[in-house]
DNA sequence: CGTCTGTTTGAGCGCGTTCAATAATCGTGG
DNA sequence: CCACGATTATTGAACGCGCTCAAACAGACG
C-alpha cells in the first residue's frame, strides 16, 4: 500500500485519475523513473492526512521534509511582524512544497480543506537524487516554471489595478478547475485578497460589480461561473476596461 | 582563454576576485567540479560583452541560451502590453540568467551598465548536467534561493508601504555592496520605482524624507550612505515608524 | 552656452483603504 | 426542523497614501 501510495504522490494524483490536470503532470516523472524502481522511493516516503486549517509548514523552522500534494489544497504565506500576510501561492493536487527553502522554511503553509500529502525527509529525498538523477532534473523543472509564476505575480502585486487582480486570479482559478467554466474557491475572501495584494472589501466589491458587468455569475460565495471569458482574458492582460 | 574565462564564469567572478560575495559564491561550484574537467566546460561556452542600455533577452523569444553575469549590472523586467513595467530583480556578477524559462524566456533583460556574462546554449547545459550531475544540484540550490527571494518580494509589493519598500530596498543592496555603509546605486530613479511597484516621484520623495530623518545621507544621486542601519531595518520588516 | 535626460518639488486627485453597519452563511444544539 | 450565535461577506461613507499632472531644477555632454 505505501509503494502505491508513493507512485501516487510522484507519479499520479490519488484522488483523482480521471484528471486531465493531474495525468499531465503525472507523466513527466513517471515517464523517467522506471517502474521497477518505484517501490525503492516508497522506503522515503510518508503519507500524511492534514485537517483543515491545520498549519503543517511554519516560516523559519529547519527544513527537514519535502511535500507533495495528493488531495486537497494548501494556502503557502508570509508575515510581516504585525500580522500583515501575503498569500504567496495555492498549492493544489500535484503541486511539490518545499522548493523555496535552503535551511529553513521560507513560507509558512496551511491547509484549507482536508489535505493529503507525501511527505519526503530531505536526507531521503538527496539519496533518491543520487540514484535517480532524473529526479533533480524534474525538481529543477518544477522551480522553474514556480519561477516563471512568481514573476508574474510581481507584475501583478506591483502594476495590476484590482480589477486586473481578480481577473487574472479568475484565469488562474480556472486552469486548475476540473469543469472549465465554473470555479468552486476554496478559500476564503480574506484569502483571495491576501493572494492580490488587496483588502476584503475591495475583493467583494470588484467580484460583484463583474457580476454587474455580466463578467461573471457568483451562484454561491465559492462558486463562480466565467461568462465572458474573451474580456476577463482582456482585463487580465492590462487591456480591458 | 576561453578555459580561463569560463572557469571565471562558472567558478569566479571574473573581474573581482577579492570580492567576498563573489567568491563565497564561486566556492560551491568550483568545489563540485574537477578541475581537469573544466576545459570540457569551456566548449560549450561563450564570453560575451553587452553595452550598457541592451536589450540581451527578449520575453516571448525561444529560450536557447543560458547566461552567468561576470561583470556589472542588468536588470530583469515583464511588461504590460500599455508600457507598465515591473522589474523583478537586478542580476549582479555571479548570478545565473534564464531559470525562469521552460520553452520560452519569460522575462526580458537589459544592461545597466557595460555587461559581460558567459552564454551557454541549452543543448550544451543538457550534456553538461549528464555530464556533471552536480552542475543540476546546484542549479536547483540556485533556484531554490531564487524562489526565497521571489516571496519575500511578493510580501514586498503587496503588503509593504512605501517606505518600507525603500528600506527593504536599500537593504538589499547593501548586501551585494562591496562596501557596507555606502552604495553606489546602478539603476535609475525609474528602474527603483518599477522594481518596487510605485512611482519615480514616491522614490523621490521619501528617498528625501529618509535624508530629513538622518537615516541616510545621499551624496550624489547614484551615492547614497546609510547612516541609521538599526532604523533602517526595524522599517523593512514593518515595525518602523 | 543650450539641449537633453533624469530628478526634485508642489498641488490636487482618485483608487483602494479604513471604519462601521448590515446581511448572508454555516455550524450547533434543542 | 428552526432558533441562535459566530463567522464571513457585502455595502456605505469618508479618509489618506501614493498617483497624476505640471513646473522647476540639476547634471551630463557636445
Amino acid at each position: 500500500m505505501r509503494t502505491n501510495d508513493t507512485v501516487r504522490a510522484i507519479g499520479h494524483c490519488g484522488q483523482c485519475e480521471q484528471c486531465e490536470h493531474c495525468s499531465a503532470r503525472s507523466q513527466s516523472i513517471c515517464s523517467v523513473i522506471d517502474q521497477r524502481d518505484l517501490h525503492q522511493l516508497a522506503l522515503h516516503s510518508q503519507k500524511i492526512e492534514i485537517p483543515s486549517g491545520r498549519c503543517f509548514i511554519e516560516e523559519g523552522e529547519t527544513a527537514r521534509d519535502f511535500f507533495i500534494v495528493t488531495d486537497g489544497h494548501a494556502k503557502l504565506f508570509n508575515l510581516l511582524p504585525d500580522g500583515r500576510r501575503q498569500i504567496t501561492g495555492f498549492a493544489d493536487c500535484g503541486q511539490f512544497l518545499g522548493l523555496a527553502s535552503i535551511e529553513n522554511y521560507a513560507f509558512s503553509a496551511e491547509a484549507l480543506t482536508s489535505l493529503r500529502v507525501c511527505r519526503f525527509s530531505h536526507i531521503g529525498m538527496s539519496l533518491l537524487k543520487t540514484q535517480f538523477p532524473a529526479l533533480e532534473r524534474r525538481l529543477l523543472e518544477e522551480a522553474s516554471s514556480e519561477l516563471v509564476r512568481a514573476q508574474a505575480r510581481m507584475l501583478l502585486l506591483g502594476r495590476k489595478t484590482a480589477r486586473e487582480r481578480l481577473a487574472s486570479f479568475l484565469l488562474e482559478r480556472q486552469e486548475v478547475a476540473p469543469r472549465s467554466d465554473v470555479l468552486i474557491l476554496s478559500m476564503t475572501r480574506t484569502d483571495i485578497a491576501d493572494y492580490l495584494g488587496l483588502t476584503i472589501e475591495t475583493v467583494s466589491r470588484t467580484l460583484n460589480a463583474f457580476r454587474r458587468d455580466k463578467l461573471i455569475e457568483i451562484d454561491h460565495i465559492t462558486s463562480i461561473k466565467l461568462l465572458n471569458l474573451t474580456e476577463i482574458r482582456l482585463l487580465a492582460d492590462g487591456e480591458g476596461f
